[in-house]
DNA sequence: ACCTGTCTACCTACTGATAGATAGGTTGCC
DNA sequence: GGCAACCTATCTATCAGTAGGTAGACAGGT
């Protein structure tokens, strides 16, 4: 992949998870970069060109942690933590909420093909966690809770970003594992 | 307060909660009331004013609601249950996230004194819920777990609107009130 | 001769914001 | 009572700036 689109990735994916996707312009990341917009335009010919490329990558990103941060975990409660430990480190490497997290809550004003990636990458979330719940407990229990952990991390994200402090991010995960020990 | 101050104030909190504060113009606004996007201007000079406006009646409506909600409840469960059905009721009755919950994602962009105003929302909703959590508790435990719920709120709005349903909100709440039987 | 990546130049639509006019209502004074 | 002064809520017209997007030229490499 050309430095260039590299490059462009980054800067939409660092300008959305900060600022959402209505904040994010060509003429903007093309400066980032010192080109211009219609340079932009060569490599994506439609902002949602470019917001699927962003979500496509980071969905492919994330998913990669977090198989490799789970991989040798044994119990439930050994996945969950290597789990949250993944967007532990999102968050703190780029003090900004998840991609998604963002993108979702601004669903209902995005191209429809976007907002279908978004909802697939938290689908994805629910379903992973959910498989990794104790066999012992019923499906339905297992979904729920997934959901419920999918959500903390999303909110925890929000809200430690507004209050400007990650010790909110840590202390709602810690109770959030402290109370999943099943 | 003019009925045109409230319909724009309406119209305004609808569209950031449900596309952001960025997708949110003057002239759509304006459209939306059968006025003038001067005539905008004319009750609130500049947009932060709008949003700031609208952040304080949101702010003081659901605080309203919540210690309404929550006025007869005697166990530390009853409080929490009765909390958590405010925010249900906001979800279900709006098909959109809490305005805070948008903003605060936002708040990187967001003038200053708004990003202040929703960390201000996020801070008493955190203090409230902390301090109807049981004595016994020791206060960073409180803590914890009072960031915890709120996060899962805020998240599990965002996960429900993306996956267009408000099953996702209720199975994440539910399982954090069974976890919460304190 | 073609392809890649960039540029200049431009378009239309929209952004938040301002100035100044106007119509209608209210107040206060002679 | 009548009139001047003021206030409220809206309008028209306009601004500079920015949005996403397009057409076509051009330089350098294959």
């Amino acid at each position: 992949m050309s430095d260039t689109i590299t490059r462009l990735l980054d800067a939409a994916e660092t300008g959305i998870r900060l600022r959402g996707y209505h904040a994010v312009s060509f003429r903007d990341l093309a400066e980032e970069l010192g080109i211009k917009s219609s340079s932009v335009h060569y490599y994506f010919r439609q902002k949602e060109d470019l917001g699927l490329a962003v979500v496509e990558r980071y969905t492919e990103r994330v998913f990669a942690a977090l198989t490799a941060e789970t991989a040798n975990t044994e119990t439930p409660i050994d996945y969950l933590t290597a789990f949250v430990s993944v967007y532990r480190h999102a968050l703190k490497g780029s003090d900004s909420i998840c991609l998604c997290g963002m993108l979702g809550a601004e669903s209902a004003g995005l191209p429809e093909k976007l907002a279908a990636a978004v909802a697939a990458f938290f689908q994805e979330n629910i379903d992973r966690i959910a498989a990794n719940l104790p066999r012992t407990m019923p499906a339905k229990a297992r979904r729920e809770k997934a959901t419920h952990i999918l959500a903390t991390l999303q909110g925890a994200m929000t809200v430690a970003t507004s209050l400007k402090s990650q010790k909110v991010f840590d202390n709602a995960v810690r109770d959030l594992l402290a109370g999943a020990e099943v």
